[in-house]
DNA sequence: AAGCCTTTGTGAACGCACGCACAAAGTCGG
DNA sequence: CCGACTTTGTGCGTGCGTTCACAAAGGCTT
């Protein structure tokens, strides 16, 4: 479920403050979510909970963590290295979750080589290469629109499953490869949605197609 | 509708391919939907589709557009000009979407008065002022977690009702505003959750914790 | 002009996730 | 040792979003 990894931000909060145990009515506000969905939700990785207490944070934490399999480190490499693809790479809330920033790819070749939060830029071409031999399982892909389903193609094509896709198209990939995307875009126009809507809404909607189309 | 610009997205892409007109399935497909569920989302702006021809591709961008309140620019301050704050404020393809970025506030005395994608950075001292003056509506913020409930509460002081959060941390804000968060970490995680299923699920949960804890 | 073909718009069934509310279970004080 | 209190785990009703399937509608061909 997509909420553990709330859960999981929460109990980290908890633990550094010394919390032994937590209610589900305590962490569900500290998730900002409803305490009978919590429950349900840790009671689908059994029952971890005591009643008359509540959940304790330490055994909680490892419980999430194993399900969401962050006992192991996972190998992230991040393809394209222009804006976006070095603020990932110098961040450091990854490592600490147990994201290993394994490898960066450009096809840039001023790119190329340059060393960035102490990796060595490597070339597209190796991607093959790269992948297999730093074991990686996860691909971002911070690259232009144009490029993304070719990048993408080939990075399925090295045997990755997991895909964190942040150029604004839709990627098509064989079953089994699983994409997340991220479109900043897209969230700003949600806002800019709600925000026209307290403003009164849209209004005059033939009027102002044909204002508009008169003004060209 | 959360889906609304993504239909706009695949129309701007066929509108640029010399597409004039398209029907529900192509726009579906384009956008990763159901075909069905396109016609129920356009449905619900009014009736712009012609029954055995499909939909005018520049009618609908502006209907869309208009819908989400993209007929009007919006002004955009980023506050927190790190390693993100920086790429996003440098990225072009907000300007074309009609969001201006009109502000960049940071309190590092270091990163103030810097010049950034042609924008000078201002203290987050002068916070209520930019606001005002640049007629900000929507703010983004790329503040560390630390800071963030505090910077959120005082940019909602200023009047700002819409904010984009890339820190990782569950802001709470007055009813009328709307947050929209985008945390990497979590995406990485719901991604290496799918992965380790693939790999064959967890298994042995007492052997594996038990192990956990005696090896510390 | 008439019939055929394509495509929209939507009624209705389905499924799922949410949240209420409560019984079971466990703790803690006396 | 018992009773009262707290909190979990979950059965169940509800509401929403998705999808199927089809009738109505419009264009196009002959
Ligand atoms: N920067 C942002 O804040 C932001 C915001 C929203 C979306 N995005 C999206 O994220 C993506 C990256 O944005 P950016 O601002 O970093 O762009 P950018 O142009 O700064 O960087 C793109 C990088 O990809 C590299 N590249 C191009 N083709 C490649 C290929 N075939 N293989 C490997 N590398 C290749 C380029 O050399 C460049 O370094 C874009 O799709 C953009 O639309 C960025
Ligand atoms: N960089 C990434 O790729 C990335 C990825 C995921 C999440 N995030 C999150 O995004 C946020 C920003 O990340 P970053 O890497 O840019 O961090 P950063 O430390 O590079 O930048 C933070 C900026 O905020 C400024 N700041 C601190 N307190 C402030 C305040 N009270 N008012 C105004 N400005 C203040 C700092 O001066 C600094 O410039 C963090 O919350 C981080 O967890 C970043």
């Amino acid at each position: 479920m997509a909420r553990l990894p709330v859960y999981l931000r929460a109990l980290h909060g908890l633990a550094e403050h010394g919390t032994a145990t937590v209610s589900s009515e305590e962490l569900a506000a500290a998730a900002g979510v409803n305490s009978a969905k919590l429950r349900k939700d840790l009671s689908h990785l059994g029952s971890y909970g005591t009643r008359g207490v509540g959940y304790e944070v330490e055994y909680l934490v490892y419980q999430i963590s194993r399900e969401l399999g962050l006992t192991q480190d996972w190998s992230v490499a991040i393809i394209g290295l222009g804006n976006l693809g070095r603020a990932l790479a110098g961040y450091g809330g990854f490592a600490s979750r147990g994201f290993r920033m394994a490898a960066l790819l450009d096809a840039e070749p001023g790119i190329v080589g340059e060393l960035i939060a102490g990796l060595t830029v490597e070339h597209i071409d190796k991607l093959e290469t790269v992948i297999k031999d730093n074991g990686i399982s996860i691909a971002v892909l911070a690259v232009p629109a144009t490029a993304a389903q070719a990048v993408c193609d080939r990075v399925v094509a090295s045997g990755v499953t997991s895909i964190l896709n942040f150029a604004p198209v839709v990627l098509s990939v064989p079953d089994g490869v699983e994409v997340r995307k991220v479109d900043l875009s897209i969230e700003l126009q949600i806002l800019a949605f709600h925000e026209q809507r307290k403003a009164g809404g849209p209004s005059g909607v033939e009027q102002e197609y044909l204002e508009a189309v008169e003004g060209q």
